[in-house]
DNA sequence: TATGATTTAAATCTTTAGATTGATAAAATC
DNA sequence: GATTTTATCAATCTAAAGATTTAAATCATA
């Protein structure tokens, strides 16, 4: 399939020494990989990645000094369009969907054939993202249970429909931070004026001061910004 | 394969009349589905729904009166457990994360093979998720956009970092609307030593006044909760 | 044990925020 | 054309927020 093309470079990275001699002769047989690297350590990994550039990174997330998700975020930071492919012994939703936040390519446990890592590692370097079936049903059911509560509440009746324009730009400038000076300059309208407004919000959003109402702003997917329920 | 089974029962829902005959046709063919019904209107649709509960929605995202996302929601809400498969003549990349945030158990685009239209309603009817290769990477292309600006901000230096473990617990408090009283309240502590912590917080983080402090923990990963850019 | 950081607190002072009342003019709606 | 809504502004007052200084007790740790 990939006979003729270049061969992929491929680098290492997992803390079980003798996983990764297992993977690395695995990927050998492949005649269109090429290992330039394989450590047990994170930040060797990093190094290795500046050092060689290589298409696709295997990482292994349970790293001891560092761990492999801050592993990742470290090579995406360099921005050399590094792929990579997380190499991890757990199927937990929470896990799989930081990884994939980050800029993961794909996520493979491993307890996989040796078939579906090389379909993987095929699919990543094609430019796809790569999640068996199983672990991108965990994923979207992790990703779907973070958005049912504002699915929820954005059905229900949003106070925020009620503001005027003009209440709604006096808003936007609190979510900014302003006070009410810093409001009045930017609408060109005095500061008494600002102050009415606010207090007609404040009415309106049945709140009793501004951090409360610009908390209900964000809360309520004011500036059609919403507040994921999601760990970081 | 599930030949033995209960058949599935199938609603669809497309305003292209002769695509909705056609799908139709298709679906006859297939021994395992029981097509409950078929409509042009998403209000019907979803009327149907609560009459004959199918195991399976197949939903057109372009409806005249009501835009199909919203018919998704709307279902959703019934709590029925009914499966959603969206079909779309768009593979935008928007539309498909907003699709797969309400609950869509899968999205195919109206192109694609009848083998791979029976194939997505079998895998949701397993209860599992079902994107094409090319609309995953879509998504997830989508999905990693809007969290990148969040990635490169949480790398960089996060003054959050500098609060003592008390004034993580003022500024919690803040994030919640309280005010001095209440924090005072619910730390059993004096209104003045919150007034302390609070004037701690500010020249930590670098800001004025209790607002731009809220506003900073919350665009900062306060309390494992991020903000993320998605529109709504 | 000496040192620095944390948590607690009070006193004082200035500034800002918020509530309330009243008023005018333009714009939209009926 | 009358009425309601919206946007504007002022004045006044109380309450809350924020700044600053000082200080004592606790706690971790070098």
């Amino acid at each position: 399939m990939r006979e003729f093309k270049k061969k992929a470079r491929i680098l290492l990275v997992d803390d079980n020494s003798e996983h990764l001699r297992g993977i690395k002769e695995l990927i050998t047989l492949e005649t269109n990989y090429d290992i330039v690297g394989a450590t047990t350590s994170a930040n060797i990994g990093i190094n290795l990645v500046k050092k060689y550039r290589p298409e696709i990174v295997i990482m292994d997330v349970n790293l001891p000094e560092k761990d492999g998700l801050q592993a990742i975020q470290e090579i995406e930071k360099l921005g050399l369009d590094t792929k990579i492919l997380v190499l991890s012994g757990y199927d937990d939703p929470d896990l799989i969907f930081r990884a994939m936040k980050i800029g993961a390519k794909g996520y493979v446990l491993k307890t996989m054939s040796s078939a579906q890592l090389v379909y993987a590692i095929d699919e990543i370097l094609a430019g796809k993202f790569y999640l068996p079936s199983a672990l991108s049903s965990r994923f979207f059911d992790y990703f779907q249970q973070s958005f049912r509560e504002e699915n929820e509440t954005s059905a229900e009746e949003n106070l925020l429909t009620y503001l005027t324009s003009r209440e709604e730009e006096v808003l936007e400038l609190l979510t900014q931070g302003n006070n009410y000076k810093g409001i009045a300059g930017k609408l060109f309208i005095s500061e008494t004026t600002v102050k009415t407004h606010v207090n007609n919000i404040f009415q309106k959003l049945q709140v009793n001061d501004r951090t409360q109402a610009v908390l209900y702003a964000l809360n309520n997917g004011f500036g059609k910004r919403v507040r994921a329920k999601i760990s970081a």
